[in-house]
DNA sequence: ACGGAATTGGAAATGGGTTGTCAATCATTA
DNA sequence: TAATGATTGACAACCCATTTCCAATTCCGT
């Protein structure tokens, strides 16, 4: 930078690579987007079985785990908070697929699992979550796939940064 | 289909195209979790403007149509309900954001229209909008980026297709 | 011009999540 | 051991969206 222009940061905002900027931010847009689509569809999957994606994901995650676990175990694996976590977990209670376990190093803390209700809805909700995406993947070209994935993943990775200081651009 | 096996149904899913599949799985989870990332690094980018990500979208959705629209109009374009439009409508107009006009055409259902503040707060929320898209596009290579977008696009579209009928399998 | 159908705002209930507070239970360490 | 600090469940309030219901308005076909 040898010149020192007073609209040196605006250009360079927007003259430095305007395609790519664009398809961030439709990349952004397709994103809510379909993530909307996701737990529509999502919601219409597992309807059947009773459940909706928030069970879903909370039978999910316990299962991933393979052992029983605490509310606030879980809100940590899903990455929500614990009273979410807690909400669902009450109801799955009375709709018996999970039940409490005792847990030997918290008194007031329970532990959480599936009861075998709550292991079949989940298995079966697992079923058709891979017949689906098998419906979703035909006719989408593979190569495509992987580099997406690994594209979201960087994307993700990106997201933890925190937002660029206004103060500090010059 | 020759033969008529019973479990063809289950050996055509999940041997078909097992890593296509995964990773279908896998960019439905990154979806989730960097849509969440999103709406906080949203809400995180319009905060200091004393929005959040709703309000801003709703700014941005009568902004784009370039003159006043209704609360259904502004619903139809964001793809929420009316319901979900008039509250923010609400609150924003006790912010000094938007103002209501008579609508000739209708005389219980006003026009929105952004005030001289509204127009100052999204064009600033717009501008740092695109300093953050700068900010992640960097760094991310060009064509995959391209790639990533043709992609998700052709995704969307998949997601409108209903679901496929479990009865129909065979 | 009329009457039925669609649109519209408002209110309320529901869903899935958040934050905040409180009191009880751990866990740690002086 | 006793005090302190972190977890935890329960509860309440809020956010953003949904659905449902109602009453008022507008639109449209006959």
């Amino acid at each position: 930078m040898h010149i020192n222009e007073p609209k040196s940061q605006l250009i360079r905002k927007t003259m430095d690579s305007p395609d790519e900027v664009r398809e961030v931010t439709e990349i952004m847009l397709a994103i809510f987007r379909i993530n909307g689509r996701l737990l529509e569809r999502g919601d219409d999957l597992v309807r059947p079985l009773g459940i909706a994606s928030a069970q879903w994901q909370v039978l999910g995650a316990v299962s991933l785990a393979e052992k029983p676990l605490s509310a606030p175990q879980i809100a940590e694996a899903m990455g929500i908070t614990r009273q979410g976590v807690q909400k669902q977990l009450n109801r799955m209670l009375k709709d018996n697929l999970f039940e409490k376990l005792p847990n030997p190093r918290h008194e007031r803390s329970s532990l959480y699992r599936p009861t075998p209700k709550g292991e079949h809805v989940y298995s079966e909700a697992m079923r058709r979550e891979t017949l689906w995406a098998h419906d979703l993947a035909k006719g989408l070209p593979g190569p495509a796939l992987r580099e997406t994935l690994d594209l979201l993943k960087n994307f993700l990775r990106r997201l933890d940064i925190p937002l660029p200081d206004e103060g500090d651009r010059r």
